[in-house]
DNA sequence: GCATTTTCTAGAATCTTGTTCTAATGGCCC
DNA sequence: GGGCCATTAGAACAAGATTCTAGAAAATGC
């Protein structure tokens, strides 16, 4: 048809409509934005969109999940430059506030949604991710209870322990409900994690 | 029309759309479940159940609402029979984890749902149910940390550091992929908020 | 360089589903 | 009985997600 400007080649397409899904997401919640708002603010058809993403969950799940993977490598990269028990647990919690701050769209989208439609593919891929997560973490902190740097406790109590409180108090700070910037209180809940999980 | 069983006057209609929403929007998320799924497990009419609630995010924010309520309702009332800062933090925890074991199904939606489109109207009203309750629980605890029994932190960071991973927990042991129950290492989670916060 | 195949874009048509609307039913009080 | 209100029913409507067909651009093979 018309050679308008939107049939622009592909420069990066994908990554536009992931932009203008993100906003609308954050904006007015995954159920509440259409199509049509994404459609237009990445400025593409329907068409396009549909064929980059199955759907509009597909959208959805493509964020969490890319999102999430970026949260978590970002996590073993820093681990791997710790010394000692100690240095590792606070990392876990200083990493989760500079990532969250650097991420603030996306860690809103992150820690707002809980319940996207995932497609069974989805499903698979964000499970297969977690399994090589916790592994990697488990093997990390693993030898440090063996020795008795950290206490033994129900293996599924470490994360919530250590990450429970910073996350949670992100989505308070990420809402507006809380002021001081999560820089500012990381070192309580650093403090709080290592507490609960010295040896 | 015909007098057909379904037109069965007022027995608890309201009551049972909800136990009907609930059962759906946990099989498949509030998005998903439809409002014919919900009708017909209901085995009510649309309209009927349009004039109990003015959407289906009114059924879903009825559920929210109420449920909060009688979880906080709970704490308030279990924190008054507290003697001393450190059951006060205890009973938070236990008090949590007795709830959700106590409202599964509830519990679930309440810690899977963060992203109901609430009405004006529902916010409103739990903008003024957090208000008291947050309200009453730093009445409670002031007094504590003035007199040094618990420490003095950021306001903001006492419900992340006390309830975060209890409700972490939570969280994952109503999705499956935490095996012991909440009454199992509510213990744990009791003694390390504690120790985030005494004085 | 040209043919072909694959990827991508477009937008109309369709189909699902939330919501509105009108009519009817049953109890209740006068 | 007759008016009145809360409740129920289900058809009609509308919004929006998804599918489908057609065509344009890029990539590939020769």
């Amino acid at each position: 048809m018309s050679r308008t400007s939107t049939h622009a080649a592909t420069p990066d397409r994908r990554q536009s409509i992931l932009s203008a899904a993100l906003a609308c997401f954050n904006e007015v919640g995954i159920e509440a934005a259409t199509i049509e708002q994404i459609r237009e603010r990445a400025g593409c058809s329907i068409g396009s969109l549909y064929h980059h993403f199955r759907s509009k969950e597909g959208v959805a799940s493509r964020l969490f999940i890319d999102g999430i993977a970026d949260l978590n490598a970002g996590l073993i990269a820093r681990l791997e430059q710790c010394e000692g028990a100690e240095a590792s647990v606070r990392a876990c919690v200083h990493h989760y506030a500079n990532w969250v701050e650097s991420n603030i769209e996306l860690a809103r989208f992150l820690l707002h949604s809980r319940d996207i439609n995932f497609s069974p593919d989805a499903k698979a891929e964000l499970k297969g991710m977690y399994h090589n997560h916790f592994g990697a973490v488990f093997s990390w902190f693993g030898p440090f209870v063996l020795r008795g740097d950290m206490r033994q406790l129900p293996p599924e109590t470490y994360i919530p322990l250590i990450s429970g409180p910073i996350e949670d108090y992100a989505r308070l700070w990420l809402s507006g409900r809380a002021k001081p910037p999560l820089s500012e209180v990381a070192d309580v809940f650093a403090d709080a994690a290592w507490a609960s999980v010295a040896g």
